[in-house]
DNA sequence: CCTTAATCGAGACGGTACGTCGTGTCTTTAT
DNA sequence: ATAAAGACACGACGTACCGTCTCGATTAAGG
């Protein structure tokens, strides 16, 4: 469990870490402490002895528990202007929603373990503030971005593209990971699509007489 | 050996208090301690400092500051066996949406302060889990039924009435509580009702004969 | 998540105590605590407030209550290898009598306030092993050797040298604390030693030419 | 380990014991709690579990732990008067000495355990004043009457029936218990009175030319 | 090459809260 | 009326972390 990198705490390993090599050290302690103890388990304590350092390596980098969490979460999110759209709505729908789950995915579920708390809306590198603006903003603007196409090219009924609608996916992606757990199936995600993001921007009566 | 002097309780009150009264008041410094310190801030010393009452008498009711605080937030949440439906389809979902978000706004955001951690998890009683069972599941039930009604009677088209699109409009709310804050407007209940659920469940081509 | 304030100490010093000078802060206040509240009062919150620092410099150094006033009895206990020997017999006993006296009077007789508890026995440096060890014991020797240099120059009588007789002065000391209080006068200490020492270790029919 | 009585803590046992009975019980359990976990360790709660009753039912008959404690030892304690004096001054002092090391025996020494604590004083019968008064005082009268007769008969150096003379013994027994534990053995007590009291009372050359 | 300043590792420090246990008081229920 | 049971207000226990701080030891960089 101690000492993720392979030199720590052995005592005399010849060779001592610093900056960038240290820094990676302790986030990759922070997460591993996430994944086997949770937010409300880890310590700075903790972190520390698991990385093989002391207390104060962690603050001279970060002022506390909530702004080390944050840039460990940070080091580990997907990028969601990696994404590239393919232009058919539903697929980038899809990979869109699909970014947003593993956002969470890879925190598992972390963000929903302390979310608002008032603490955290003091510092200004809460985490929560982290995923947001690294994924779920990005991640709204774009699917926004593919709502206005989709209405652009007629595809989609006009009005579809408003903010309400593009939080939907995600809403539910959200809801789910707080009611079920960190882990969203992709078949989820395709019923998100098919069942509520279609009928949501299907033109009206797109064929005419057919309903008929 | 610990513990050597014994005075009794001066403080003010003439009897001492016991059983409901007692957790009355327990329950009225917790409320009071989220609002004041939050989750992260509320400790049992400081809940029972406020009560007027040792540890112990906490203790012996909850195990631990989750289960006070569920105990707490389950005795100011509102009820939605008491919401009347009164057919009207759109009225309805209003109404079973104020419930969802009265029932975070009274909490003042505490649910998502701290959710899914793995603590929770383990104890019985969870904070989330009260709120789920007491307010989001029964809602969930009741919009379902909302949502069953209008497609039986027409108003809804085929297949409106899922899981996922019961889901839809908590799931909404729960996320702008997280981003935005505890306090929803009505404007966006009304605007999630008549943007979102509308068009969602609106009967296809919804002028004309088939609607009969 | 306990702990959650941070504030260094303000308190007056402008400089944080650590090593030497803290400890003996922490001992000074145990040995306050033991004159004003005494053995059973004593609590360790009450020592770390009195020193002015935490409960865990406290057991950081002693693992229990008893072996921190052992501790500070022990900083307090006169030396009985300071006792320089006149080679008068009386004279010699008496000043080991007076150590013994002292011994127990600068400790307030907290010596006898707990003694011989399982706890203390358990325990390796408990306090009554403290002031045995560090009192008892050494003028215990010291008389047998007075004891021994007058059967020596025959002005005891033979046999007077034994461990009994010496432990006969201290006994009565003990006796005396125990009964009556800590403050053993200087008249009584004489008493033991013309009235108990010197018959029982005269020389049989001391005037008379058998003496040499 | 619960319940030395036979009815105790069994739940509807039919009959409820009151007064004597259950005073006995209790006396019987606290004497129980002494000998295995000690005076430190005795708690009030201990006590009444043991005796299969309630804290109330202690509390009702004795104000606190030293008082509780001090009435059992008193009801285990022997009787300095049963002893009958045979006349031979030897044999009557050794009697008294074994009455007096009984006395701290039956006790496992808790006598010695707690001694002269500020609590203890405040309380009118405190442990150690039980001891003193039921045993440990008569004993001294009676060696002071044995000393007495052995001087009146000139069988005693004169003055040796002093005091301090009559403490030496009980002195030295408790010296032992303090330093070696609550159990004296008999040879030590002999030892007590042909090395130190016979010396200490011998008529000086008793036989005149004999020491020639 | 050797200083020199930075920063590492370790952990003590003053402090808060934890969850447990015992005290002595007071209530409740049943005998 | 009193027994048994246990809740109550309180204080102390010994532990765990917090965020700050000190103290060598190590090490990268500058002269």
């Amino acid at each position: 469990m101690a000492g993720v990198n392979g030199q720590a705490a052995v005592g005399g390993s010849g060779t001592r870490r610093r900056g960038k090599v240290l820094e990676k050290a302790i986030l990759d302690a922070t997460i591993e402490q996430l994944w086997t103890v949770g937010y409300a388990g880890l310590s700075m304590e903790g972190v520390a002895a698991g990385a093989g350092t002391g207390k104060a390596a962690l603050y001279r980098r970060w002022s506390n528990r909530e702004d080390l969490v944050a840039a460990a979460l940070s080091s580990v999110l997907p990028n969601p202007s990696a994404i590239v759209l393919s232009g058919d709505s539903r697929e980038d729908l899809l990979a869109l929603l699909r970014c947003v789950r593993d956002a969470i995915a890879v925190t598992h579920g972390t963000v929903f373990q302390v979310v608002r708390s008032e603490a955290a809306e003091a510092a200004g590198g809460m985490m929560h503030a982290v995923v947001g603006q690294r994924v779920m903003d990005p991640c709204h603007e774009m699917i926004l971005d593919v709502l206005r196409a989709g209405v652009g090219r007629g595809r989609f009924r006009p009005g579809a593209d408003s903010e309400m609608v593009a939080t939907v996916g995600p809403a539910i992606i959200v809801h789910y990971v707080v009611h079920q757990g960190p882990t969203v199936p992709d078949d989820y995600l395709i019923s998100i699509v098919d069942d509520i993001l279609v009928p949501l921007t299907a033109a009206p009566c797109s064929r005419g007489a057919i309903t008929f």
